[in-house]
RNA sequence: CGGGAUGUGGCUCAGCUUGGUAGAGCACCUGGUUUGGGACCAGGGGGUCGCAGGUUCGAAUCCUGUCAUCCCGACCA
């Protein structure tokens, strides 16, 4: 491609953008905003996001699924019917036609598939199908942000598997896991797979791949022992029982505590460590306040409590719910005298808790030397606090530590539940009709390209693995007025292209300075120079990643051009 | 959804406090010099000052409303 007439609008300054890649893609002229969340991709931002899809079709295939495309637009009564129209939430796309029939734009396709295949395979000779699409989705975020990284419009790879039997689900479960570690690493990244959530879409069974970087919005608990990782929700918490003294602690006894609402607060005012503390906090569980009980110096789990109770909405109650159910406000909250009578859960590491202070009910007011089980009886015991830096790790007993990753991939096992659902069910070998047993498979695909360029830059701009880049040579005329550097670019562009090597051609008459940083901007692999010693027909090459370069005859680019693409991911 | 901020040429921003016919740098066009790390000189084009009302002889500037965008938080396959 020629930089004359190719358009690629290279910026010296970039505000509004916060985050590396983000910046980046602006800076050097891959994409353009279009509204909050939206955004054009130009020619090079295109060609990245073409060389992704080309790995993940190659891997896709490869592991027997099929690709589709299902439409962006989709009857309402497709989702009213999976229940999903509701409970989606305002993250859902929804619009009406000329006559007012109600549609969404997908941000899954779960239910149109569903409805695709509940229509069109009815024999379990069929299954197992793997089937895929790569689509613009739609969620219009609350807050769309870090560029391509929260987008409301954005491109995706969605998979969905469905089986007769749950082998066979646990079987494409694990080859499309394993297609997974097969794209990322050919994408250059450095990622792990987490344990995770299933969050929304439902089902049990799920990992998360998560490229490593600070600048992502989630937190990883990984083992410094082993490999153990998972997302920071999901990390289960090992649970030590600790015996003492039953018999020593006295009876409970009020203490005036003044304003003092957070631990922090009434742990230094009584001098009394945080770890001694129940932490009271009312929560709103499918529209039923439950109080969680969890030790001072630990965090309530949302996600664990949520998944404990079986619920689908699980929220911290206001102010004036807690004034209602407690009849005190927030900070002086606890199990022992409740105005009504409520569920109550507790982390399992309360139990071990010997002379506990909590929240009396009443104003200003505190309890000391509170003894669970003794003093106050829970629902239930379970692991509902999130785990913490130093934690034991689940599996081996090792040290948690936590890092940030950038989710671009996830995998779950649905079984059932749109199947049911929408009533999508085949005839098994014995002629018994069967719902189908789901997986769902997604990769967020425009979000890869900023996740890369996170893990490929540096001060002067990107620097792309050699399997995404747009081109895999840059090719410089220094001074395009030059003649016999005109020539010689030209004639090593022909040749080049001609090989079937993809060539960006800086053929702009631009000084020298603009060109390079352009190119350092734009990250491209390699880079052929052709300046002041064209007159001796040599020209130079150069890796954008480490700076290596050398001198050579122009006739011999071709020839040793390979090399040079070898070693240029290294 | 709560809090904060910003909308002035393609980009980055000044001007607004104290109302008086809109500026700079970059980018763009023409000519010339320059040519291996974001050149220089000269000339030139381009802006309903987000939008709508209002106050005023007069509004980019003051008031009201509205929309958009960004940041923090909550939320999130």
């Amino acid at each position: 491609m020629r930089q004359k007439t190719s358009l690629i609008p290279t910026l010296r300054t970039v505000s509004e953008a916060e985050m590396i890649s983000h910046q980046l893609l602006l800076r050097a002229g891959y994409m353009r905003q279009v509204a909050a969340g939206v955004y054009s991709f130009l020619p090079l931002g295109q060609r990245v996001l073409q060389k992704i899809i080309d790995v993940v079709r190659d891997e896709l295939n490869r592991a027997g699924a099929q690709e589709l495309l299902m439409p962006a637009l989709n009857p309402a009564e497709l989702w009213q019917e999976s229940g999903r129209y509701n409970t989606y939430g305002p993250e859902l796309v929804k619009l009406q036609d000329r006559h007012g029939r109600d549609f969404i734009l997908g941000p899954t396709h779960e239910e149109t598939i569903t409805d695709l295949v509940r229509g069109e395979v009815n024999t379990y000779k069929k299954l197992p199908m793997t089937l895929y699409q790569i689509q613009t989705k739609f969620r219009d975020e609350k807050r769309p942000r870090s560029g391509l990284l929260r987008g409301r419009e954005f491109l995706m790879k969605d998979a969905y598997s469905f089986h007769a039997d749950r082998e066979s689900l646990d079987q494409t479960y694990e080859e499309l896991y394993q297609a997974y570690v097969n794209i990322f690493t050919r994408l250059g990244l450095n990622f792990r797979a987490v344990e995770a959530d299933a969050g929304a879409i439902g089902g049990k069974g799920t990992h998360e791949f998560m490229v490593l970087s600070d600048a992502g919005e989630d937190t990883i608990a990984t083992c410094e022992a082993c490999d153990y990782a998972a997302n920071i929700e999901m990390a289960e918490v090992i649970y030590k029982e600790q015996t003492h003294e039953q018999s020593s602690i006295p009876a409970p006894e009020k203490v005036d505590t003044p304003g003092k609402k957070s631990i922090e607060d009434v742990s230094s005012f009584l001098n009394l460590p945080s770890n001694q503390f129940i932490k009271s906090l009312f929560f709103i569980v499918d529209e039923e306040p439950v109080l969680v009980l969890v030790r001072g110096d630990h965090e309530v789990n949302e996600v664990k409590v949520k998944n404990l109770l079986d619920a689908s909405v699980c929220e911290l109650a206001d102010e004036e719910t807690v004034r209602r159910i407690a009849g005190v406000e927030t900070g002086f909250v606890g199990p022992v005298g409740l105005k009504e009578k409520v569920k109550i859960i507790a982390d399992q590491a309360v139990q071990s808790i010997a002379d506990g202070v909590m929240g009396a009910n009443l104003v200003d007011t505190h309890l000391v030397h509170v003894q669970p089980k003794r003093d106050f009886t829970v629902d239930q015991y379970a692991d509902i606090r999130q785990i913490q830096e130093g934690d034991a790790c689940p599996r081996c007993g090792g040290m948690i530590q936590f890092e940030r990753g950038i989710e671009v991939g996830h995998v779950f096992k649905l079984g059932t539940k749109y199947s049911e659902a929408m009533n999508a069910n085949f005839l098994d070998a014995n002629g018994k009709e069967q719902p189908f047993i789901m997986g769902c498979y997604g990769i967020g695909i425009s979000r890869l390209v900023a996740a890369i360029i996170e893990q490929h830059h540096d001060e002067n701009g990107m620097i792309w693995p050699i399997n995404v880049a747009p081109f895999a040579v840059h090719l410089i005329a220094v001074n395009m007025k030059k003649d016999e550097q005109a020539t010689i670019a030209e004639g090593l562009y022909e040749k080049l292209t001609k090989a079937g090597i993809e060539v960006l051609f800086d053929d702009r008459f631009e000084r020298a300075g603009v060109k390079f940083k352009d190119a350092d901007l734009m990250g491209i692999p390699v880079r052929i120079t052709v300046g002041a010693k064209a007159s001796e027909g040599m020209v130079e090459i150069k890796l954008r990643r480490t700076g290596e370069s050398a001198e050579l005859a122009h006739e011999d680019v071709l020839k040793d051009l390979p090399n040079w693409l070898q070693k240029a991911d290294q």
